[in-house]
RNA sequence: GCCGUUGUAGCUCAGUGGUAGAGCACUUCCUUGGUAAGGAAGAGGUCGUGAGUUCGAUUCUCAUCAACGGCUCCA
């Protein structure tokens, strides 16, 4: 007899080679119908396949993520088998299910050969795949030497699966097969195809094969299943509801910004609501940055090639640069980041130690040629406005000021609001130095532990990122989502222990030596492009008062008092407060349907009442009637509220 | 840049080998109404752009631009 541990610790005697399944159905018929997978000492192991020595076990059902992942990867299988039904000849690649936050499904990458797949095919899919599941065909595992598998595969002609078992040693190879579709695949899966009842295929699309773009392209069918067709449609619906809050739909419906076909792609015009967004970022910005010390700078949009030679960005980043221009036998650059300038301002007088740290500070404009396939809404543009500093400091100085800027991210983010973000130390690769990193092995390694203590010491979560470095040092990027999923780099805090030697950049020591800055380069708010575009999303574009571009909508109820709401705005507008009367002839519950549909945080209802009492009736968006108020009060709470930019 | 899809009024979308339609928004008039849609009339589009096929193209074909979904990339 084996002894089987389950999480709550109760140890059960069985026979060796039970299995998984049939110690569930031991336990309870219900449970044992649930469960997809199983956990045998730490491994995710079909359910069905026989345990013959002592372990601990875990079931994995639809609730745990491991039953997930198996459910989908399984479903990909599925997937494989109704498109070899339906393009005989297909050619596999890989079919995983998705595991990145927030995501959900699986996809199959495939050469069909030249064959060109449509929308109208993925309905005849999901309709084969439906079939199928109804068959309850069970997921069979068996191991195959590899001698076998590669004369099975060579036997199919199968390039793409015998790449994959040149990677694999005899011993751990298996196939897994399901009706009439066999796969080299490692598994694990679930029990039968019975328990995929709700199927959905979402997308076709083109992935390089091995992610290289220098291969071939295979066509990549995206899909995503669930146990019941009710789950399949509350998922669709919150699709739906996420694509209300995409930034692009709200950036239109509340004349945030615009683009035009004249004007070129990623190029973004912010329309005057936009502008007002950007306006109170950047006194946020300038608030923060002048009580910590920073100094405002303002540099040209272009530089002499001669610049880029000298930063490094032409030869590592030339690719990302909008060309040239030539004017006077010289060589023009669009800036594509601020440094160089500032560099230049650094070096513009001569620097002791005693101005150090030397901060300076500009909301930035740079371009960048990005690749069309990847511009984005705001997100991935062209055109960007950095919230930009650069911090030259001595190597003593060097932790503080680093955690200081650390201290501003989380400052900013409590403003916000923001709570989900995932703080990433970025490295580099060393067999890339001297390609996509300068070759300094040892300074890489040197300020790498920099930036790792002072994220231990400030007890800060962070997670460690091979490849992701700037070209001149490690950073500290906060990662975030869009509504669509994407991750993105909102905030970035970079060392660079490079730029300030290429730039021969110098300060006078204490004991009237020269030595070189180091160069802090961060940007807390990103750029106004992402940071809107990720506010507008976070806040589902109910923007607080003070970021929104109209913060008091006065609201008559008839025409008869125009004069007293004409005489609110003139009051407002004394404050500063964003302010508009609807002068429409509407009834008061159109005016109020409007004004919340277009997210204006506050609505004062006018009437007979309200003027001979002078109040305002206040309404809140979302939140309905406040009761009545005198206009002074108003006044004074809502501008405490703007001035404390109160998060909601 | 690559694979695929889409492109009709300000917005959301319908439609057709014989030069276009709805709802909302907009304008005017009636209505002066108390917390999420009052009524009527009107104006608005060379159907992304260019070429081809055709007696005739917004519709079919090709090219091109842009957007969208992915891949690659992302200093």
């Amino acid at each position: 007899m084996i002894k089987i541990t389950l999480p709550d610790g109760a140890v059960r005697e069985y026979a060796p080679g039970i299995t998984a399944l049939e110690i569930a159905k031991s336990i309870s018929e219900g449970l044992a119908r649930k469960v997809l997978a199983a956990n045998v000492n730490g491994q995710v192991w079909d359910a069905t396949r026989p345990i013959k020595k002592d372990a601990a076990l875990k079931l994995l059902t639809w609730d745990d993520k491991d039953g997930k992942t198996t459910f989908w990867h399984s479903s990909a299988h599925l997937m494989a088998e109704a498109v070899e039904s339906l393009f005989p000849g297909v050619k596999f690649w890989v079919g995983p299910a998705l595991t990145k936050e927030g995501e959900k499904g699986f996809y199959y990458d495939m050469d069909l050969g030249g064959t060109k797949i449509s929308e109208e095919d993925l309905r005849k899919l999901e309709k084969k795949m439906n079939e199928l599941a109804k068959s309850g065909s069970n997921y069979i595992r068996k191991e195959i030497p590899k001698a076998e598998a590669l004369q099975y595969f060579s036997g199919k002609g199968d390039e793409y699966k015998l790449d994959l078992l040149q990677g694999l040693q005899d011993g751990e190879i298996t196939f897994y097969s399901q009706g009439n579709f066999t796969d080299l695949c490692r598994g694990p899966h679930i029990p039968h195809t019975g328990f995929i009842k709700a199927i959905k295929l979402t997308n076709i699309a083109g992935a390089y094969w091995k992610n290289d773009e220098k291969n071939k392209m295979l066509t990549r069918v995206y899909g995503v299943t669930f146990p019941s067709q009710k789950e399949l449609d509350e998922y669709l619906l919150l699709l739906e509801e996420a694509k209300k809050r995409d930034h692009r739909k709200l950036g239109k419906e509340l004349g945030i910004y615009t683009m035009d076909d004249d004007v070129g792609p990623g190029l973004i015009m912010w329309l005057p609501n936009g502008t007002i967004i950007i306006e109170e970022l950047e006194n946020l910005a300038k608030e923060t940055e002048h009580a910590a010390g920073y100094k405002r700078v303002i540099t040209p949009h272009i530089a002499k090639e001669s610049m880029y030679l000298t930063s490094g960005h032409l030869p590592y980043y030339a690719e990302s640069m909008y060309p040239p221009m030539e004017l006077e036998g010289e060589k023009y650059y669009l800036k594509s980041m601020n440094c160089p300038h500032h560099h230049k301002i650094f070096a513009a007088e001569p620097k002791s130690y005693r101005d150090l740290p030397y901060r300076i500070a500009e909301y930035g404009t740079v371009y960048r040629y990005e690749q069309s396939g990847e511009l984005f809404g705001l997100m991935r543009v062209r055109c960007l406005h950095m919230n930009d500093a650069h911090i030259y400091c001595t190597k003593e100085q060097f932790e503080a000021e680093f955690r200081a800027v650390n201290e501003m991210y989380i400052k900013y983010f409590k403003i916000f609001g923001i709570d989900k973000y995932v703080m990433r130390l970025s490295l580099h690769s060393p067999e890339k130095l001297g390609q996509k990193y300068v070759n300094e092995p040892e300074l890489w390694k040197e300020t790498e532990e920099m930036v790792r203590q002072v994220l231990i010491s400030s007890e800060i979560p962070y997670m460690e990122v091979q490849d992701e470095a700037a070209f001149y040092g490690p950073k500290i990027d906060v990662q975030i989502y869009s509504v669509i999923g994407r991750e993105f780099t909102l905030a970035t805090n970079q060392v660079d222990f490079s730029q300030g030697r290429s730039f021969k950049l110098q300060y006078t020591t204490a004991d009237n030596q020269s030595d070189t800055p180091l160069i802090i380069h961060r940007a807390p708010l990103g750029t106004h492009e992402r940071f809107i575009g990720f506010l507008l999303e976070h806040y589902a574009g109910k923007l607080p008062v003070w970021l929104s571009p109209l913060q008091v909508k006065i609201l008559p109820i008839s025409d008869k008092f125009l004069d007293y709401a004409q005489s609110i705005l003139q009051k407002l507008k004394n404050y500063d407060i964003r302010a508009e009367v609807d002068d429409r002839q509407e009834k008061i519950g159109k005016k109020i349907r409007d004004t919340e549909l277009s997210r204006v945080p506050y609505m004062l209802v006018v009437g007979e009442k309200e003027m001979t009492e002078n109040k305002v009736a206040v309404r809140r968006q979302g939140r309905g009637d406040l009761g009545a108020k005198t206009v002074d009060d108003f006044i004074n709470e809502i501008n405490i509220e703007i001035k404390e930019r109160t998060a909601e």
